[in-house]
DNA sequence: CGACGCATTGATTGGATTCAACTAAGGTGG
DNA sequence: CCACCTTAGTTGAATCCAATCAATGCGTCG
């Protein structure tokens, strides 16, 4: 199992200990396999664990009336689906399968034992949490005030550093299982012109993609293409402690 | 001092009892005046202080390389500015006076040490926390993969909605210190055609608009124009205790 | 009174959508 | 093994929503 991968993003923000990973793990009550396209969680829910992403990536997403889809957050290994379910009742989202791929489930009422105790535990994960809220804030960012090639530049530029905190970027190759469909989802754009967008990407030569993978190019160029500026994933580790 | 609103929000997720309330109040150093137009605090600050709304509005905003600003939320009475500073180091945004107001100061440490004790107390402001997640992600749909129209209607529905919740609407009237630029910058569009949409809806008869004031004329007719479901604001009190 | 902020309106431009067709790759079943 | 179908990606042409450029009205304030 690849466990390992569960505490990647938590270690990244807090020390834990032996025991804390201990303490976490035991609150995994199993494991699941999910096929691509299937909803983890499905919108109004009101599931009885919370979920954690162990392997493949998953999309917040919502449907509208009109039939479109907006993806609020692209979930890779380490990321909670629904850590909200610990304090709110029922999904005002759905969570989706973009790849077939596997999720832990965890007790909430554990979970809240845990989080009235394990005060090093309980930040990390509202550390988790809060990264996560900065993330959702640039994506407002992006689908609000960058034009498509921007959007496009940004979104593969922040999995791209995602992927890399938790160690699944082999030499600026990433695994991206994404179809034009679920990118155009994910930036509030249409398929069609994100398909001309990737072709105007592809001929500046800042990336490769295709066959569920990405190859970055020119990561310096690439970022300041989109505008993207890692600083509001790198929250580690400020003011160690006392000040 | 408005007090009361302090509470307003909290209360409205989770029943506090009068020690929580004192210990909440007396978290609060001081409370300081802001002229609107002025940050309260700046991107990539490292303020020592946890602010919290009492009076007025602000805007959680991000100024982009090109000059165009995207406000990705409005902040009330109630509303925490940067409750994230309490586990992260530093700002990856700022935040505006949108009018006059004024700000309660929370001593960083002194909340720490409550968030570690009262477990009531952090609950109501986690809560609210992921209230303020819940209401970015509508504002990613919003901005996302709504026409102009919509995008007004929603906004303006929402504000509604959460000034109610805090007590601040009056037979549906509202006070909106929002210029039509401000509004433009939440919702990714320009001031013109901010102008032209609300035009639009003004000849609907949806609402009047103007001179700092807001009145709701259909919020039936407004919700469904705006595909508002106030579904993610309203998360109060589910599941009371043991499932 | 002039300067400024904000709202309003017109004319024009442009980025993205829409509609539509077509290619390529993969899977399935007769 | 090849017809058949599905899914993903690609390309073209026409259209449209919103941006841009530009000018005006209007109230307030120094």
């Amino acid at each position: 199992m690849a466990e390992p991968l569960l505490f990647k993003k938590l270690e990244a923000v807090a020390d834990l200990t032996a025991e804390d990973r201990a303490e976490f793990q035991n609150l995994i009550s199993d494991v699941r396999t999910v096929e691509a396209k299937r909803d983890i969680v499905r919108d109004g829910e009101r599931p009885e664990h919370v979920h954690l992403m162990v392997e493949g990536w998953a999309a917040r997403y919502k449907m509208l009336e009109n039939g479109s889809r907006q993806i609020m957050a692209l979930l890779i290994p380490g990321d909670f689906c629904d850590l909200h379910l610990t304090v709110i009742g029922r999904m005002d989202h759905g969570i989706v399968a973009l790849s077939k791929c596997s999720v832990a489930r965890i007790d909430s009422e554990a979970l809240d034992r845990v989080l009235e105790t394990n005060a090093r535990l309980t930040k990390a994960i509202l550390w988790s949490a809060l990264v996560d809220e900065a993330i959702t804030r640039q994506c407002v960012i992006n689908v609000g005030r960058r034009d498509a090639y921007q959007r496009v530049a940004h979104i593969l530029c922040e999995m791209h550093a995602r992927m890399k905190m938790v160690g699944l970027v082999d030499d600026n190759v990433v695994a991206l299982p994404l179809t034009q469909e679920m990118l155009a989802d994910a930036t509030g754009l249409t398929p069609v012109h994100i398909n001309r967008t990737i072709a105007l990407l592809r001929k500046d030569r800042l990336f490769e993609i295709g066959n569920g993978m990405l190859k970055i190019l020119d990561i310096g160029a690439l970022a300041s293409a989109g505008g993207f500026d890692a600083g509001y994933l790198q929250l580690q580790r400020r003011a160690p402690r006392g000040k």
